[in-house]
DNA sequence: CCCATTTACTTGACAGCATGAAATATCGAG
DNA sequence: CTCGATATTTCATGCTGTCAAGTAAATGGG
């Protein structure tokens, strides 16, 4: 049973130890995700909208290219976090199609505080070294297929 | 700006870096595993159980416990994988209370399938050598809290 | 300018996931 | 047997997500 292309096979005993570790890394996050959400009285999905309108007035359209998934499910959404005050809708002078959300001070206040409480992997990461913390990030990366950024003189796009 | 309690505060930009990465990785995991489950006419759901019964007939009960939902929300699922012919329920002779869900022969075949495209975390390690791997397991495990399970003389629970 | 097309957003219908409360059936202890 | 705990289901409700259809505004070719 050769393997030809490589030195491991998809069932390579070391990936699978892997694979069930970022399992349970993924499994992990999410439930301190929705957890984290819901102190606030957030879902999950209202918190992420939330996370990236404190980042400064977004079209409906991009918010739903960075949650994957259709613009009609970001209308609700943007509904909800409206309607208890945290976000708001503005009109974009430049395109009268597209309408910003933005987050209002409370919805600033509410994201910075979630933010807060989303200590995973800090918490974890407390246990490893800052050498051990960089070997991570390089793995990370090169499994992400990141091509790392110089730290200067950056080789253009 | 002393930091008594250790090395790194908890905006320190290295630790932010491997959040981050983390962060990426947990978004990439749930895309691909949609994208799998879609493949085969499941949800995200309906997946996880799935491969939960593929292990053998499991309680009702068992399965919210590792979904970490309300058995009453477990119902719907099976009840929808049911109606596929993918799993059945069978009485449980120990006890007339408990509802066993067990995959059927062509619902084992659909987890089997499943597993398959499954790539994600394969595809990527693939680019790291066995002792890279092995020092990214390593680390994995202790950001996890996880003790490196010793190869043998396992100490009980 | 005018019309067709494209783009941005919303609405409505529908399915699935998730919770909580209440009902049913069974178990197990006293 | 009776009481309390446990396992499951049903029902009502809310949120997330999709798709199809509709409105409004930008854009480009005649």
């Amino acid at each position: 049973m050769g393997n030809l292309r490589g030195m491991t096979s998809r069932t390579d005993p070391l990936t699978l130890e892997v694979v069930e570790l970022i399992g349970t890394i993924v499994a992990r996050y999410h439930e301190e995700y929705e957890e984290a959400a819901a102190k606030h009285a957030l879902t999950g999905a209202q918190a992420r909208v939330l996370g990236l309108l404190s980042r400064g007035p977004t079209p409906m359209r991009r918010i739903a290219q960075q949650l994957k998934c259709e613009p009609s499910n970001v209308t609700g959404i943007v509904d909800r976090l409206e309607s208890r005050g945290l976000a708001e809708r503005r009109l974009d002078p430049a395109d009268r199609r597209v309408k910003l959300a933005a987050a209002t001070e409370t919805g600033r206040e509410t994201a910075e505080r979630l933010r807060g409480s989303l200590d995973f992997a800090r918490e974890p990461l407390a246990g490893l070294s800052a050498d051990e913390r960089t070997v991570l990030r390089d793995l990370l990366q090169r499994m992400l297929g990141v091509t790392p950024q110089p730290e200067s003189s950056a080789p253009g796009h």
